[in-house]
RNA sequence: GCCCCUGUAGCUCAAUGGACAGAGCACCGGACUUCUAAUCCGACGGUUACAGGUUCGAAUCCUGUCAGGGGCACCA
């Protein structure tokens, strides 16, 4: 798994050329002029120059930290030195030697980093022209000529879609969004689980006391109602479970009625998803069906018998499986034992997802295959990759297991659509709805109705999705009513709020300026703003290659932090003609990266709340 | 027994191996006749679980310990 993330950043380096970071060439050759400079006074040469944003406020610059590295390799060379003594000794010869760089009016030799500063008003027309000018697509990255498949969302039919499904939506799309953007031809998968034990223990509960009825109001949790019952019922009463393993072969077998009544239930799950999806706002490019993978894979798992990878211990009353770590030589316990076939020769997971593998790749001509599936099935994926790859398909080594921790209710308990302990989707969605309803009453009662339940529902999904987003994949999320209708601080509704504040200035003034002279001082708080704004590329880039959405999530809020500080400082529409101007357009480019950023994370960006 | 993840301010969480570990919440004190106070400003708050190691430099990498969670043959 480690291998897929770091082969995807290899290729990203080796391309760096083709990116757009604001201040790409001015550092490109900032740092070729270094590296004469250090050949000049015959010390080392780091491979590989890096330069980072400087830490300090109000000022807009980058650093390096190669002459560290030189001086460390000196004293590793056997001179004896302080390294950092050394190291702000050669940053500041170095420094003599260059000169002034272009691009940069400050230089600085400072505890051992050379720090180049940018003059704000030299360069802030060169990104609030560059947002203006790129818009909706400013952050963006150039096209990879690769392409990405996103497995996410896979709910069961005969089930609920309750908030720890949700996590897996939110996480899937934005990477989605993000690796889209950042230049990757991007397929967005869902792959449902139609069928399966759950779906048999629901049609023989059906079947048994609820034959011929229909779904009433909420469909999914109408369904879930169904499911519940049923493994109540199989649990208390031991011999219900026969009778449900019949219906299992009833359907194995093609048994019509059967198949009848579960395309008609199965349908109205589908249905009720879809409804979720649109309310998300996901959509997705393709469906796969674990229904019909199921036959390709009993076929699969015969092959697998043949060539020997696979042993059938059925005729002793075993299942079919794979010994891993017999197959690779291994000693030590890695990859441990695959089922692939249950004794009975009914199918597993295992038995579906080989197949669906090869057939993303083959169908879809995909380059990389992302698994946005929770951490608990870590070993069962990487199983499943380097099974592939014994198997002798190679992209095995190109599956990535986007792994996320699970979602908690308070004191710890796990939410389990088996025992019931879920807290649905729909419900928190209306009880964010009205809450956010209410609030936009009390602070803009002036809008019309149809505007306040339009902005309700954006701030509502805003809430719900950013927490999901703002905290690390492998941390356990607990769910909690009240931190989720939370709309204060750290939270979507902060962001989209800036962006409104933004829009709001933008409307009050006539027209946005084209170009204005900037030979005025700046205020620390616009500096901080251009700063900001310019780092969305590199943030973009730095997401999608690492897989993290909350790169993003970071840099929204963060963004939203810098702008409200900037409001609060630096007056618009009020400031003196030149200053007016300026600000004006840097409101304007604020707005549109605020709006990307939010964009990637799958909220949308309100024009008044 | 083996493997994976987590441990950072009272709470919830950030932080490319870099400069002084930052936000939000809570608490305390300020700012609305001024571009929307869903905001801003200030104060308080830290032995980054512990012990070693690697490195010029460690919350971050390595080893060990402790604590919590998860996984390991027919669940998904």
């Amino acid at each position: 798994m480690r291998r897929v993330a770091s082969d995807h950043s290899q290729h990203a380096i080796m391309h760096r050329s083709e990116e757009r970071m604001m201040f790409e060439q001015e550092l490109d050759s900032a740092s070729q002029r270094l590296r004469q400079s250090l050949h000049q006074l015959d010390v080392p040469i780091p491979d590989q120059i890096e330069w980072m944003p400087t830490p300090f406020e109000g000022q807009w610059g980058f650093g390096t930290n190669a002459c560290f590295l030189t001086a460390a390799a000196e004293a590793r060379a056997g001179k004896k030195v302080s390294v950092p003594s050394r190291a702000q000794e050669i940053a500041e010869t170095v420094l003599n030697d260059l000169g002034p760089i272009t691009g940069f009016t400050r230089t600085e030799a400072e505890k051992g980093y050379l720090n180049l500063y940018i003059e704000p008003t030299q360069y802030a027309n060169r990104v609030i022209d560059t947002v203006l000018d790129q818009g909706e697509s400013f952050g963006s990255g150039d096209p990879k000529k690769q392409q990405v498949m996103v497995e996410y969302s896979q709910p069961n039919t005969h089930k609920a879609f309750h908030v720890g499904h949700l996590r897996n939506v939110i996480l899937g799309g934005a990477m989605s969004n993000i690796l889209e953007f950042a230049g990757y031809n991007t397929v967005r998968a869902n792959y449902i689980g139609d069928i399966g034990w759950h779906v048999i223990q629901w049609l023989w509960c059906y079947l048994k006391f609820h034959s011929g009825e229909e779904p009433k109001g909420d469909r999914t949790r109408w369904m879930q109602d169904i499911y519940t019952e049923a493994v109540q019922l199989i649990d208390d009463h031991p011999e219900y479970e026969a009778e449900a393993r019949e219906v299992f072969a009833r359907w194995e077998n093609d048994d019509p009625e059967i198949k009848r009544i579960w395309e008609k239930t199965r349908n109205w799950s589908l249905e009720g998803f879809n409804e979720i999806y649109e309310n998300l706002g996901e959509q997705f490019d393709v469906f796969f069906y674990e229904s019909e993978v199921e036959k390709p894979g009993k076929v699969l798992v015969e092959e697998l018998i043949e060539q020997g990878l696979a042993i059938d211990e059925r005729s002793i009353g075993g299942p079919v499986v794979v010994k891993l770590d017999e197959l690779l030589g291994l000693e030590a316990e890695t990859y441990r034992v695959l089922v692939i076939l249950r004794s009975d020769g009914t199918s597993l997971y295992a038995t579906k997802d080989l197949p669906l593998a090869i057939k993303k790749f083959k169908e879809w001509q995909i380059d990389k295959s992302i698994y946005v599936i929770d951490v608990r099935q870590s070993l069962y994926l990487k199983q499943i990759f380097k099974f592939l790859e014994i198997m002798g398909f190679k992209q095995g080594a190109d599956c990535y297991h986007l792994s996320y921790e699970i979602v908690n209710l308070p004191g710890d308990v796990t939410i389990s659509s088996r025992e019931g302990t879920i807290v649905m989707f729909d419900d928190l969605m209306q009880e964010a709805f009205k809450r956010a309803l209410w609030i936009v009453e009390d602070k803009n009662p002036s809008l019309s109705v149809a505007q306040k339940k339009n902005v309700a529902e954006m701030v509502a999904l805003g809430a719900l999705k950013y927490p999901m987003l703002a905290v690390d994949n492998n941390k356990v999320a607990t769910f909690d009513w009240e931190r989720a209708l939370d709309f204060e601080g750290q939270a979507a509704p902060y962001i989209q709020y800036a962006h409104v504040r933004a829009n709001s200035i933008l409307n009050k003034a006539a027209s946005i300026p084209h170009h204005v002279p900037s030979e005025f001082e700046l205020e620390v708080q616009e500096i901080s703003l251009l700063d900001q704004i310019s780092r969305l590329p590199d943030e973009v880039k730095r997401s999608a290659e690492n897989y993290k959405p909350l790169t993003i999530a970071n840099y929204a809020f963060d963004l939203a932090r810098t702008f409200s500080e900037f409001y609060q400082h630096c007056p618009v529409l009020k400031a003196e003609k030149d200053v007016r101007a300026f600000r004006l357009r840097l409101t304007a480019a604020t707005k549109q990266t605020l709006a990307n950023s939010l964009r990637l994370l799958g909220i949308e960006s309100p024009e008044v709340m």
